[in-house]
DNA sequence: TGGTAATTAAACCCAATGGTTAAACGAGAA
DNA sequence: TTCTCGTTTAACCATTGGGTTTAATTACCA
């Protein structure tokens, strides 16, 4: 759980695992959209690794990687235990979340056309 | 959420949250169960202070601390995001998550006798 | 034989983490 | 005034993190 949410708490890797929820990317791929040498989100992308969020299949000179759903799961099950917790007092929470939402994100989110 | 996921990623934090979900605590209680020293707990403390996790309230000398619900909740949301992923795909997942569950903890947590 | 391409490995830098101990704070109690 | 108590601040140390650049790997291709 410590490399899970350890690894989460990075905006380049999350954006990293957002593209894979989308299907496979290489790691160059995976680099592209961000600001920084190849070598450094090759490290980011073993940090993935290495805390069981994605899958790496070598093929041949490219490196392959897949998102691993049983982690995430992992991780939301956990937060969901706090959940309890803020379930049982206000329901609002689901209000604040779209309201934070709708002010966040105007109108991203929608338009995916890949593969 | 980069603060946040950082705040979760580590075990120490992660025990205080759950144990907050019970019930307001001090400082001093937070950091009972943990062996280290209470300089460290408290730093421990602030950092999920700066997360937005907890909130604290100065009760003159002790420092009283509250779950915060809104960030979990956001960090729980963030995650339900890659969840269209895997339920997409497998709801195994669900499956997955029982058997560890059943796995890890016989009979955990569902002894408390505080207050 | 040597070049190209995708990626990792190695060495390095600086900032941040997580821990320590010792000292300061602040207000009520003696 | 001085003590005590819960907590934070300050200073320090070792380890990790995230970034860099340069070099190695590896198998196909010319």
């Amino acid at each position: 759980m410590d490399q899970v949410f350890h690894a989460l708490g990075d905006e380049t890797r999350r954006r990293m695992l957002r593209d894979l929820t989308e299907g496979e990317r290489t790691v160059s791929e995976l680099a592209a959209p961000h600001p920084m040498s190849l070598v450094a989100a090759s490290k980011h992308i073993k940090v993935l690794e290495k805390a069981g969020l994605i899958r790496r299949e070598i093929r041949w000179r490219t490196h392959v990687c897949h998102l691993e759903a049983a982690p995430l799961a992992r991780a939301h099950r956990e937060l969901a235990h706090y959940e309890s917790f803020w379930t049982s007092r206000l329901d609002t929470l689901e209000q604040i979340l779209r309201e934070e939402d709708a002010r966040n994100i105007p109108s991203t989110e929608g338009t995916d056309d890949e593969t």
